[in-house]
DNA sequence: AACTATTTATAAGA
DNA sequence: TTCTTATAAATAGTT
């Protein structure tokens, strides 16, 4: 639709490029905007300009793919990562998240299943624990029956009589 | 372009859209395929016919998005909750995922710092994991000089000496 | 799917 | 960029 008929193929001058593409983006906007009203259907059309300046428009789709549309058409055309990332990002987070939650369990299973302690060092931590919360639970005067344990402990050498401060009934 | 000038609203005819549509498919489709190679850009033309029939034409795209698209185009325009789902699925999921991994976490740390250990039945779940433990150690016949606790443990009656079994040094 | 009168888009130039 | 205009291209109505 000119003076000529134009040979489609990459213009060779980038500001010819750029030139071609602010007439025909109108174009086709229109024409995606008319195709879209006229048939009522659902159409995104996203396009970056040779200087990667995003164009999108978007009929009827759902909320949620509109925007990630324009989450994707908000990152620089130059910054491919960053869009590979947009998609990626899930895939490879939601792969590291579900590795953590893993060993999560499994330190946590070491911790509330008796059979699955073993380590020394967990025990120490455990002793202390139990000395600091009976300590904490004196203190605050509640009511400990409800603890089956009685123990004392000894951080450097063995006492030979249960300590009185954290003897408990 | 056309016999008579056409006014861009919805046509109210569903047959008549589905005509429209099959012939304005081509020429957006040609549009865009023509401004992409000419201005050698970026560019992603996903339609739904108003059968539901999806159209996707990407141009320069990454191949990550390529996919995203083509499998966004994959689900049936009736299925919007599959639609959503595409991009929700990924929000949602990491969203649940992260709210497990604070929740073992959390439950984690009141396993292992001292000042979090305050429930009574977290202490017995203790006393009997170091009961175990130590037995445990001890069947293995494990050096246990690396604990420094003393104490015993008595689920019904309180004893009045350390048990022998269980003490350590 | 094909025809064709007509409208629309746009190439080249200013 | 924006405008102009000759011309190419798309397509509305119809078959």
């Amino acid at each position: 639709m000119g003076r000529r008929k134009l040979k489609v193929r990459t213009l060779e001058c980038v500001k010819a490029r750029q030139a071609k593409y602010s007439k025909r983006k109108v174009g086709i906007l229109k024409k995606a905007k008319e195709l879209a009203t006229l048939c009522d259907i659902d159409l995104a059309l996203l396009m970056f300009s040779p200087t990667g300046k995003p164009c999108l428009y978007v009929a009827k789709l759902e909320k949620k793919m509109k925007i990630f549309l324009e989450k994707l058409a908000a990152i620089p055309v130059e910054d491919r990562e960053a869009r590979e990332e947009l998609l990626q990002m899930h895939q490879s987070q939601l792969k590291e998240l579900k590795n953590r939650l893993k060993e999560r369990k499994r330190i946590l299973r070491e911790w509330t299943n008796p059979q699955n302690v073993s380590e020394p060092a967990q025990l120490r931590i455990m002793e202390d624990h139990i000395q600091t919360a009976l300590d904490r639970l004196q203190t605050k005067k509640v009511r400990t029956k409800t603890l089956n344990l009685v123990f004392w402990c000894n951080k450097s050498t063995p006492r030979k009589t249960p300590n009185p401060h954290t003897k408990m009934v």
